[in-house]
DNA sequence: CAAACTCGATACCGATCGGTACCGTCTCCC
DNA sequence: GGGAGACGGTACCGATCGGTATCGAGTTTG
């Protein structure tokens, strides 16, 4: 077998979930369209629920290594990189597949909020916002931990937008009402606090 | 009959679709919680497509409605307007049965971009954007075009975040940023044309 | 009073849903 | 060469999907 059934079945369903929701697509799409057996289906996974947990947990990684790739990649120094992060989302929208955040997308369709699968989504989220917070802090800012959740804000604000206008212009809309927030210089009361978490060495990127 | 079939079914469809979603939700739940009979629904409506639009479109009227008198029982000066918008989705967020923006969670499910419900949420969008272009305008601020479609995606980010965190605190994130963005003064190159709109009289608020 | 109309209930339609059972084949490894 | 697994195909399950047809009771209207 050139490519295993279970590679098979998660790529071919994280095509077709992100493309089309969850909900719409069946086994029966997923079966025919990786070319996977019935029965080999319910070998590898318990269900579909299953399935759409391996799914959404592989893509959570996949994504955050493709932005810190992305952000890394420009070569910029440490205070530019936060703001860089509009720029990577700007080529993530210009993608033709471009159809917002799958994670997003889950929690909105899975209204269930104790379901695994929204679950692993709100997961994703805090895991960027820790790597927003970690670029925020390697850039200098002591209000990092504040800053943060409101870069994230603008983030999904950003992805909502461009699904919703069809172009990747709601990036540089996002990145420039991001600037204005940052030209703000953080309040100077908690800067002994902040100096402390600066100079905290950094181990690692997003996580 | 107390309430005619026609208004139940629109008001027990516009519930659960809210709550679970329009996929989500079969015909059949909408007919048991209504109490209204199958033959009925369908004389009634051509289609459970034909449905969603008209239960869309009541809320997208609606909400708009809700909206803008939040805004206006403020009593604010115009020039406290815009950011007054922020408060009255704090309100919003707050309600237990918050389950995020019904056009967002619309596009989103309905991939299908050419799809009537998808475009009646693309319209609620635009008409929204609309009225905040008109506060801004009558606060005064010259780059009200170009503000108003920021703001937008602030309170589509907020709304998003709302949902994925579960807590109304998002709305206040959102004012906070959409300060730092108002904070900054207009670019006075376009000052001259900025002015002329600034004196038109604005007829209506949002449309 | 009777015609006209709206209503709720029910049976039914083909299609699809997620999931199980069984079968024959192919490949890998000892 | 010969088991042992992994595999694809198919038949089948009960439940539900959106939608149609029919029927009889209740209300409105002339």
């Amino acid at each position: 077998m050139a490519v295993k059934a279970r590679e098979r079945l998660l790529t071919t369903a994280e095509e077709l979930f992100y493309a089309e929701g969850i909900r719409a697509v069946g086994v029966e799409r997923i079966l025919a369209e990786s070319g996977v057996g019935r029965a080999s289906f319910y070998r590898h996974f318990a269900s579909k629920d299953d399935l759409v947990v391996e799914v959404l947990s592989g893509r959570d990684h996949r994504w955050r290594a493709w932005l810190r790739a992305a952000v890394e990649g420009y070569d910029l120094p440490a205070a530019d990189r936060p703001l860089a992060v509009f720029d990577a989302l700007s080529e993530r929208f210009a993608r033709d597949d471009f159809r917002g955040c799958a994670f997003i997308n889950t929690m909105i369709e899975a209204a269930d909020r104790d379901s695994a699968a929204h679950q692993v989504a709100a997961e994703h989220k805090k895991s960027v916002t820790g790597y927003l917070d970690t670029l925020l802090a390697d850039a200098g800012r002591a209000d990092h931990a504040e800053v943060a959740p409101e870069l994230m804000l603008l983030v999904d604000g950003a992805i909502v937008t461009a699904v919703r206008e069809g172009t990747p212009e709601p990036a540089v809309r996002a990145k420039h009402i991001a600037e204005a927030l940052l030209a703000r210089q953080p309040d100077p009361g908690d800067t002994r606090e902040a100096v402390r978490r600066r100079l905290r060495v950094v181990t690692g990127g997003m996580r």
